[in-house]
DNA sequence: ACAATAAAAGATATCTTTGTCTTTTATTAT
DNA sequence: ATAATAAAAGACAAAGATATCTTTTATTGT
């Protein structure tokens, strides 16, 4: 296990690279995205699909087309892929998978538990989709295996 | 997604029982377990059966048989328990799913995200089994959903 | 020895996630 | 209009996680 599916992890990547890609001036089409954050193309394309379908990103079709983002887009918290793409479950769900996370009713963890959750939640909440390009431009950071 | 897996919701959970019901004097059998920690018997046996092999928990064939934790079962981190059932992907590995988590070739989220991890790992290693024998005899805590 | 008990082991079934392939729709440039 | 491009949509395949059922092995009490 890890924190996100593997649906949510190439979500966030692909994210990552159309911002970086609109801020250079350029659309980008699904086969460029998946060579560059080095995940399968078609299932990729469903991915981003959905994200485009929520308003997550924006797409165009035909020549010239791709996938690019607005001004709103990448104002956004990196929060709204992860609930698009993997549900609330990790933000709010009870670690040891009671019906509901609750105070009145906890189980053994939630006392830890809350906290971590709680500064992931907020981490989320806190990153904007824009937060990286000019890392990602300068190629200080990766989103290549 | 959540952070632990089906397997490892139950795997916590019945360790916990189990771990009560040492300290009540009694071994228990899956059914029991099941029961009350509502999860599937026969995929809770399978769980079970794995925790025994690595020796976190220990078990009885026979009448009077059933699970049950050793003095040095219970001193254990329940870390013990998610490795043994999720791997390491979640304590270690990198949250946009590069191949490793490095500080050179680091993801967008990887200063942040490490932070957390880390805290999760630190949680993990310092929850100790019997930590919660008390609090669930008392009721005041909860392992059914 | 025998019957009863309970975990271990093995085989199989179902569901979800992940991944691929083909066809359709929209857009652009010629 | 036509051809080329690229996403959208739909159908399908493979793998992994979850779940069930049956048979075997070990242990106990009679
Ligand atoms: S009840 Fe389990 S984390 Fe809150
Ligand atoms: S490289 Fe992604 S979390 Fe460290």
């Amino acid at each position: 296990m890890s924190f996100f599916s593997k649906s949510c992890e190439y979500a966030l990547r692909a994210v990552f690279y159309i911002s970086r890609s609109t801020q250079e001036g350029k659309k980008v089409g699904v086969k460029e995205i998946a060579e560059n954050i080095q995940s399968p193309e078609a299932f990729l394309g469903k991915i981003l699909q959905r994200l485009s379908k929520e308003g997550i990103i924006q797409s165009a079709k035909g020549p010239n087309g791709g996938f690019f983002v607005t001004e709103e887009n990448i104002k956004r918290p990196i929060s709204d892929i992860v609930l698009s793409i993997d549900g609330k479950a990790l933000l709010t769900g009870c670690g040891l998978g009671l019906k509901e996370c609750s105070e009145d009713k906890p189980c053994p963890l939630h006392h830890y538990f809350k906290d971590i959750r709680e500064q992931l939640k907020g981490m989320l909440d806190n990153i904007t989709i824009d937060q990286f390009n000019n890392d990602l431009i300068k190629g200080k950071v990766m989103l290549r295996k």
